[in-house]
DNA sequence: AACTATACGGAGACAACCTCCGGTTCTACA
DNA sequence: TGTAGAACCGGAGGTTGTCTCCGTATAGTT
């Protein structure tokens, strides 16, 4: 790869993962270009669709939540060491507005690696939580974070009610129905 | 209204909606012009926006949820008869691709007409339910719409696997915790 | 310094949304 | 029934965003 291409690569994937933020990752692909000092034809060289872009800012943020996941291995309850880490999942996916939907998606593309990653990353959690008998054996790694990923989705969709992911994460971890069936 | 105004918004209105069953609400608003055979200026001035025909086309179908809500009022479990109506407001919403974004979106415009509408529809159904204790008291019917409709849009974006909104929809009525918390 | 593979960048094709207004059609009233 | 004009029709075209194509510029090599 020639400097001036990786340069142009790099900088593009830094301003795409602020307009990302700033702006959701519906922002017009050429005001990336125009902001990273380039043409539009280089973005679209470097990252052939906007999916493309996406997924390259999104698996380097992965890094820190499988580390995080790691970390949490060594939480002491295992049940509340995965809900921790599904919702720093959450955390991540709400910060760029649009990219749940795309994790949730993922059915094939670069995507698909982001949401590969974020399984292998969650599936010792999951398992050391259900052999401590905490959750559900029928909880897939794949529901749970599709689950947490629609529910990220719910909450983007009502900005203006902050809570709205804890509300709705609460219901989904305990249950609607009241515990009390025999407590 | 004139009588020719009358039967183009008529037209529009049941061409929509089947162009939102077969492709989606994202479908060209110029093609569902031309299928009902007026000009894509017509469907503007009866529809001034996407989510204005959208919500047209969704109230209708809501009478057909307040009847069941006020037939389940004689179902004898309370807590059942809310989630039978809950899953039929999901199998509604996932009849239109898109329906369920809106719905959970529905901050202002048209489309909150519909969101309220819901809200009177099901609120006698919770309230039962909540008084039979089966319901978690914290539990509102925003979010319990909230709740069903991102579970209908995950579902939604995993076409491929069918029982993707059942298996969602069970995780969050149960809890993922497992429910022997006592029992 | 010359050469070539690689990369750049913007003009423009395409698609969808939505607006505007000249032309047409319906209806009310004489 | 004939007419006036209010209401409506419809598509041309402005706007915005995606993505492609190819002539031009440049980094790296010999």
């Amino acid at each position: 790869m020639r400097a001036d291409a990786q340069r142009n690569y790099d900088r593009l994937l830094e301003e795409a993962r602020q307009a990302f933020i700033v702006h959701g990752t519906d922002v017009a692909l050429e005001d990336i270009a125009k902001h990273a000092g380039v043409g539009i034809g280089t973005l679209y060289r470097h990252f052939p669709d906007r999916t493309a872009l996406m997924s390259a800012v999104f698996v380097r943020e992965l890094d820190s939540l499988t580390d995080r996941a790691q970390l949490l291995m060594a939480e002491e309850d295992p049940a509340q060491a995965l809900f921790a880490w599904l919702k720093a999942v959450a955390v991540h996916s709400g910060a760029y507005r649009g990219m749940s939907a795309q994790i949730m998606a993922a059915g094939d593309g670069e995507m698909l690696q982001c949401k590969t990653r974020l399984h292998q990353a969650g599936g010792a959690l999951l398992t050391r939580a259900k052999e401590s008998g905490a959750i559900r054996p029928d909880a897939g790694m794949g529901d749970l974070l599709k689950l947490t990923s629609a529910l990220v989705l719910a909450a983007e969709k009502n900005p203006e009610d902050r809570d709205t992911f804890d509300r709705l994460w609460n219901l989904a971890i305990n249950g609607i129905l009241t515990p009390a069936r025999g407590a």
